[in-house]
DNA sequence: GCAGATTCATGCTGTAAAGGCAAGTTTGCT
DNA sequence: AGCAAACTTGCCTTTACAGCATGAATCTGC
């Protein structure tokens, strides 16, 4: 991973996608072509076929290349912890390091961008994509065979899940709420519907 | 909704994406054109995007304009059943109907058009569909309102999420399995994953 | 540190997609 | 009937998309 070829990889496609979210940002997602992007990149047109299919994908490779982080969250909790409170606090550590890298303006533009129906698509296979990491996660933590068991997916899934019904909370609240409760109050609803299964 | 302009439009609309659908099938979805669609369906070439917005999401209509039964499915269960057991047998429901639409040998050809890469945007947008159908679903049987409250979006995130991962599990099988016991087993897996949350 | 093999960035080219605009037609309403 | 609204269609321009070829940078084994 240390090769000068990879690195230079990395730089190009974050270049690129970094390029793209910038313009889609202050210019809007629809006003913006992948030219615009090459141009701001400092690569060819072409390049950026050999990266991303569309400039959707491009913007949403800010969160596609941040998912693992939510299984690496998870693996480094301590070992003894309880895996609900180990996942608990995984999700709301992964949520405050990613608003804690952008300031608060931007992630309102950014929230306006990723809203956007052009964006749904990828911005949903960017939310299957945490799903998987944090399978992976829980699979290796808890001793299961991702391949065998389908229990860490769909443990993976229904966190997701409650996650993503809180972050779009989070968006829609007027005025603004803190994201943090509205998190812990969605996993904690998806505990206690699930234990009301008699 | 009687009106024959509507009834134009929905019949119009159904031969887009039969057709796409027919054509996906037995051609297979990178070699077929959406000239190609709009000559099988007997309209004009501009018309195809008066209704959608590229081929994939002319195939994944046929799952999109379904999404809303499997929250007619909940709201038909008999009232005083428990609200987990009604929404197990929902999901059955809607599952054993969709695979009685068709035959064997489509449902395989079906599930690999499916599963390319490049619908898994538009799969993704319909399984949205269908949480928000059954979230909405959810929120009518329990009186909560489904705007105040994340419970039901959250319960009916995890039931997609885990239902989804149960289908996932089907089409993968090598050899075949039913499915049905998949999903009562992601359900019941779901259920018993949220329980141990001490 | 050199020679061959990989892999990448880029240009070129043709096909398909995407969507604004306006004309003509059908349907809905009174 | 007659007006308004909505739908289909054709035309046109811009953009996206993907194959192929080429040259340059990097890596590998020696």
């Amino acid at each position: 991973m240390t090769g000068l070829r990879e690195r230079k990889k990395l730089a190009t496609r974050k270049a690129l996608s970094d390029a793209a979210l910038r313009l889609a940002i202050d210019r809007g997602l629809e006003n913006i072509t992948i030219e615009d992007i090459t141009a701001e990149a400092n690569v060819a047109l072409r390049t950026f076929r050999n990266y991303f299919a569309s400039k959707y994908e491009a913007v949403a490779a800010i969160g596609a290349d941040r998912a693992y982080r939510i299984g690496a969250s998870l693996l480094e909790r301590p070992a003894g912890e309880p895996l609900w409170e180990a996942l608990t606090c995984s999700v709301l550590e992964h949520y405050e390091n990613t608003d804690q890298a952008f300031s608060r303006d931007t992630m309102t533009a950014l929230g306006r961008v990723l809203q956007a129906p052009a964006m749904r698509g990828e911005y949903l296979k960017v939310n299957l994509a945490q799903q998987n990491a944090l399978a992976a996660a829980i699979a290796e933590r808890t001793g299961t065979g991702v391949e065998g068991d389908m229990y860490p997916q769909i443990l993976a899934g229904a966190v997701i899940a409650a996650s993503q019904v809180a972050i779009r909370r989070w968006y829609a609240a007027d005025p603004p709420v803190p994201l943090r409760p509205l998190l812990e109050l969605a996993l904690r609803q998806l505990a206690s519907a699930c234990s009301q299964t008699g």
